[in-house]
RNA sequence: GCCCGGGUAACUCAGCCUGGAUUCAGAGUGCCACCCCCCUAAGGUGGAAGUCGCAGGUUCAAAUCCUGCCUCGGGCGCCA
């Protein structure tokens, strides 16, 4: 539609004389932020100095050479220096109503990255601790950006690294060891916390007495010997942790297509280094050591293999890019990693780029802290928001709100309080751009109500509600006239397919739940000032209706919230 | 010291990439007032609340672009 505005300007400016470049003439061809203002408009003022005339002026003047209106536009008017052009709202609202509920689920998918595959990898947790609040972050962001992905075509790889070995593995290890008595995961303590609750023990003991800090060393030492009862604790207590994870992903919706364990390949990446050696591109130090220059690129130096010839955790991270690479053929490679770890990648992927190894779309999904009040959180301290609390805390939460409104079974209650509480989080954390760290206040983040999830899956069941409840059958006949809430809801859900696009584009779901909420908040107004059951155009608002909650529910699905019928 | 990223209402955040509009730089929370005849009040309406960190610059036009400064966070290991 935007060409028909284009022409449109074109020849007018045509008739009054006025040469301009077409990219010119289209870079000033905007699309008001305020719908009563037109579907498109065009701004004057730079022409003020081309035509010697004020902005209002040339505005009048172009409008008076557009003579009739095109077809497409129902009005131009002017309104200062903008001309503003309105396009048939009753065609266009018509066509958008027939395409989503033709596309229904599809609604807002293309297939631009139909060649793409890409592997996304998320959370890679430690595993001497339970998950907690900025996994969370980690894993909704994971979750949504590979819907977003698939939902623009592409193929999907979801994969997990599990950072099953080091030192600080080896802390709640020996904390076990020396004082855990051969305590057991039971119904009361989940396996994962078990093992957290002795790693923050370790520490406790470590501010005593700082010389254990030698004995976990031995312990690692052990434990890369193969020492059988060292390896052996290691196993237990790593199953431990792995089965706490899988609970909570499960819990929380997310699921892995692929597991990587640091502890095997740690060993690896070893023949990379030294290839490039050989290409001249690494430097062998006198000790034997391995270093990297990288300071042409304001990165420093890196060291990538030990004197002694061990690897770091750059050379396994390297080694793991390319069997990445080789075991599935990927087009992409994403790591949702925090922004701390900004200069790890920086080094990871330039080191990549030189030895030539041919990882295309290798990218860093940096994302921000999540901060407490109080300040970092710290899990050696104990000072985390634990993710499985914090679900638990939100279910009971909505249990009570939902136990004010309305007595239903003890399954459902639990079911919708399941949904509501993961939708409050995933929405809570989504929302904020991907890139900011955020401030959790638990009393305050807390909320139900205002620009929250549940807030989202309200006005889902609202809408639904009425579907229901209406005994009339949706029509697709558009009325004579429109009312502004019906004109304001109906384009906001034709812009869906562009945030689409736009939120693909910057890999940042937030696009996508603010839209959210402006799409649910329009739909609230609207069904505050406008009847739907009862009314004479009953049959075309239940339509529109539809077209809401279908959109709300392509929206909502690429955040990874799942919704309600009812609420 | 160097390299990233922030600083918008009391608080939490949109808007910045792609600079513009009339009375207003928007939301939510909190505060004040109002609305359940009616499709779920987890909702809606109105109000109070802002030197868009500071200072320059570019431009007809700057929260938005550029420079400097202040300030907060993160990072700069033969740790992971």
């Amino acid at each position: 539609m935007k060409e028909a505005v284009f022409e449109t300007i074109k020849k007018a400016l045509g008739k009054l004389n006025v040469k301009l470049e077409d990219e010119k003439i289209s870079s000033f061809i905007e699309i008001p932020k305020d719908y009563s203002k037109g579907d498109f408009a065009f701004t004057c003022f730079f022409l003020s100095g081309i035509m010697k005339m004020p902005p209002h002026e040339i505005a009048i003047q172009i409008r008076k050479a557009i003579g009739n209106a095109p077809l497409e536009f129902s009005d131009i008017e002017t309104a200062g220096a903008y001309i503003n052009f309105f396009l048939n709202r009753k065609s266009l609202a018509y066509q958008i109503i027939k395409k989503i509920k033709k596309e229904g689920d599809n609604f807002g998918k293309n297939n631009g990255g139909k060649k793409e595959k890409t592997m996304i990898e998320f959370p890679s947790p430690n595993t001497n601790k339970p998950l907690h609040l900025g996994h969370l972050r980690n894993m909704s962001l994971g979750e949504s950006l590979s819907r977003i992905s698939e939902f623009n075509g592409e193929k999907v790889v979801r994969a997990n690294l599990n950072n099953d070995k080091g030192i600080h593995i080896c802390k709640s290890i020996l904390a076990y060891k020396k004082w855990g008595k051969g305590k057991k995961p039971s119904e009361k303590l989940k396996s994962d916390h078990l093992v957290g609750n002795f790693y923050v023990l370790y520490s406790k003991k470590e501010k005593e007495n700082p010389g254990i800090e030698k004995e976990v060393h031995d312990l690692l030492g052990k434990w890369e010997k193969g020492d059988k009862e060292t390896v052996n604790l290691w196993k237990k207590m790593n199953k431990w942790a792995f089965q706490g994870f899988n609970e909570t992903y499960k819990n929380f919706g997310i699921t892995h297509d692929k597991e990587y364990f640091e502890s095997k390949i740690y060993k690896k990446g070893k023949e990379i280094i030294l290839d490039g050696v050989k290409k001249g591109i690494f430097e062998k130090l006198e000790d034997g050591s391995i270093k990297f220059d990288l300071k042409k690129w304001g990165l420093g130096e890196k060291y990538l293999l030990r004197a002694d010839g061990t690897s770091l955790y750059i050379t396994q991270d390297l080694y793991l890019a390319y069997l990445k690479q080789k075991e599935f053929k990927l087009t992409k490679s994403y790591y949702v990693v925090g922004s701390e770890q900004e200069y790890h990648f920086r080094v990871l992927f330039k080191i990549l780029e030189k030895l030539g190894i041919p990882l295309k779309g290798l990218k860093h999904l940096s994302y921000g802290m999540v901060n407490l009040p109080e300040g970092k959180m710290k899990s050696r301290e104990g000072t985390v928001v634990d993710a499985d609390n914090l679900i638990e805390e939100m279910e009971n939460l909505a249990k009570r709100e939902i136990s004010k409104r309305e007595k239903i079974s003890s399954k459902e209650l639990e079911k919708r309080s399941h949904t509501i509480a993961l939708a409050a989080i995933k929405y809570f954390l989504l929302k904020i751009d991907i890139k900011k760290d955020m401030l959790f206040n638990t009393k305050e983040s807390i909320s139900l109500e205002g620009n929250t999830g549940p807030y989202l899956l309200y006005s889902y069941a609202r809408a639904n509600s009425i579907l229901k409840k209406s005994k009339k059958e949706v029509s697709s006949v558009m009325p004579e006239e429109l009312e502004e809430k019906e004109t304001e809801l109906i384009l906001k859900t034709g812009e869906f397919p562009e945030i689409i696009k736009k939120s693909y584009n910057s890999l940042d779901p937030s696009l996508i739940a603010n839209y959210s909420y402006e799409l649910a908040k329009i739909f609230n107004e609207f069904y505050h000032s406008l009847d739907v059951i009862g009314s004479e155009k009953e049959e075309f608002r239940l339509g529109l209706v539809d077209s809401f909650k279908q959109v709300l529910k392509n929206s909502l699905y690429l955040l990874g919230i799942d919704i309600l019928e009812r609420m």
